[in-house]
DNA sequence: GATGAATGAGTATTCATTCAT
DNA sequence: GATGAATGAATACTCATTCAT
């Protein structure tokens, strides 16, 4: 990695935390170049705008997700847990969780929206694969996938990305999730023991 | 009505159209004002902030809304009817349809998500109505109600609000709603002669 | 005292909490309606502006404090013992003294330097008549009374309005006070025993 | 010095001149730029607000009033002279003379306080070094000198600033000012001479 | 005496972006 | 690669005052 590029990873990557900290809107590009300690002009040596930013730093966070979930979709664990490890590579995990909490202020929803949108068109297509490969296996059984797992992948991040869910959203979700893949009852039913914190 | 009362009523319209057309922040007070022809402090002698007008504004178009919705609950139509059409009074209609499209512009997203949440809370209530209705009936059965309403509404607003929906769309739609409430295979079927334009 | 005559005085009494707390400048005519219940335009049907409105409690507040200097002035009490009356009905008393701490705040500058100027206009000759009644009766020895007692109130009002001062401010004070009117030493030195709190 | 501290410099006597005209609330930061001929972001990016403008506009001045106050109290000249230049020195000096009216306009009261207080906690120390220097040769002897030290600011302030005081406002003073520092009776007596304009 | 709707001039501050060096 | 001085459009909000009713 050139000298260039490490001082753009490293901008992007105060960008991000800014960004999800203080939202897009509230962070100005005066509070990235002070943190990063380079002057304006260095700044848009390296982005065209800050708005050009915002799509490089949620690239970056898209692409790390889609890994993880390319990652757990390749692996020979089972399917249904494939399908809900697929899900869990969205969220943000460790220390970062703080930063989701911050994600859902109401200054974040535009940075938030792209995002869901991006996901969207990574993760669906990896989360297909896993269906068909369920289909495959005899486990599913269901037509026009890619809506189904838009719906799945919809409603998964209205419950999960608010981090505030009940027992009774988990239980509703896990029997759609059956029907919607045309699964048999029951072939969802170990997520319920996969989420304690709620 | 008093006259003051008419024209704070004037104000919210040409704000709704604006905030609506052009979205909340691309929309300056003295946009507002010019066009309904009155001097700043007029404005802020009706509203505190611009930012409380907006409350106002939604909260408008949401009693608009929900009246609507409540009309068709109470009416005498079939019940899989009044599932349907209490979803179609969330969608603006007739003339606002332009608007509709412009409501999901990026510049709109802070106004469509307060939107968004104040209909959940809102329209979700009449739909578990109209779904317990179903159950009594033994047209539906299924239990934990406003979860499932909620998913329910979550999805035809990520469908149907964007304006963009395909046959296959629609076809899952149908299939999860009746799997979601419990109904008979066919239930639902006749959404789908209702919706045409796409 | 005729009905109008009474609302105007409620309104200056209002108006006087209000200055005085939070400054001339940050009390706008809506604070000072709104507490008293009335309309805009019945606040301009008894003044003609804000600034003759201050000029109006400026004059109340000064006409209280000079007719206590006055009495003391005329009571049968010693020279000296008048001297430090006469400052002391400068000074709010009681429940105002919250008030006094404010006065001094920096948004109260220009009321402040108001007061302060008439003040000395109305207590001057006040306070020169009784040092005058002190040279006749040989307490006192000195010429040029207006400008010195001017000096006195210019000095105590700089140390005892702030309400901040330490013993040896008052220790100058006294040794200043006597020298400037021409006083045997000591003849002023009760002052230190009045003055307790600080 | 640099290019923007000239620039910096060259606004800051801008300000001085207008806030001290026609006040520092009276003088908007478009009369600044307007006068400078350069554009509002250049203004913020060398202040962080108007306030703050003015906090350096009141240092810069007494920086040069404390300095010319230094050289005269660590000149050669008597005492006694010594004591009425480092008064002279906080008057505004030829050009300026229109400006010292100007500053006691109502507007200004505000600004003229700030440097009243930063004055004395200036000047102060300066003046009482030159005092005890005094006792030291014999010519003054008092205790308390600091306080003793206010009081005479507090009253010079009083009568200088405004510009009118009359033959009597300084025989006293001077009467004063000796018996203030324990001098013995003429000491002082040369300043009469050196005021003639009044 | 009293109301309250209407006025409109006035102002500080923000911030992404540019460009000569 | 890097700097930092300069830009200037954009904007929400305040408030004393008026006047028809």
């Amino acid at each position: 990695m050139k000298k260039g590029e490490r001082r753009k990873l490293e901008l992007l990557q105060i960008a991000y935390r800014k960004f999800v900290t203080a939202g897009y809107e509230n962070t100005s590009v005066e509070d990235i170049i002070e943190e990063a300690g380079i002057a304006k002009g260095t700044y848009y040596y390296y982005f065209e705008s800050k708005e050009q930013m915002l799509e490089e730093v949620i690239g970056m966070m898209i692409e790390q997700e889609a890994e993880a979930a390319r990652q757990i979709a390749g692996s020979l664990i089972p399917i249904p847990q494939k399908i809900v490890g697929v899900f869990a590579s969205m969220r943000p995990s460790g220390e970062e969780n703080s930063i989701q909490g911050a994600l859902h202020k109401a200054e974040n929803i535009l940075m938030h929206n792209k995002i869901r949108k991006r996901l969207m068109d990574t993760i669906g297509p990896i989360l297909s694969g896993v269906v068909e490969e369920g289909i495959a296996e005899g486990i599913f059984s269901c037509d026009n996938i890619p809506q189904r797992v838009r719906m799945l992948l919809t409603i998964g991040g209205d419950l999960f990305d608010e981090g505030q869910f009940t027992e009774a959203d988990v239980a509703v979700f896990i029997d759609m999730t059956e029907k919607l893949l045309g699964a048999k009852p029951g072939t969802m039913a170990f997520i319920r023991d996969l989420i304690g914190q709620g």
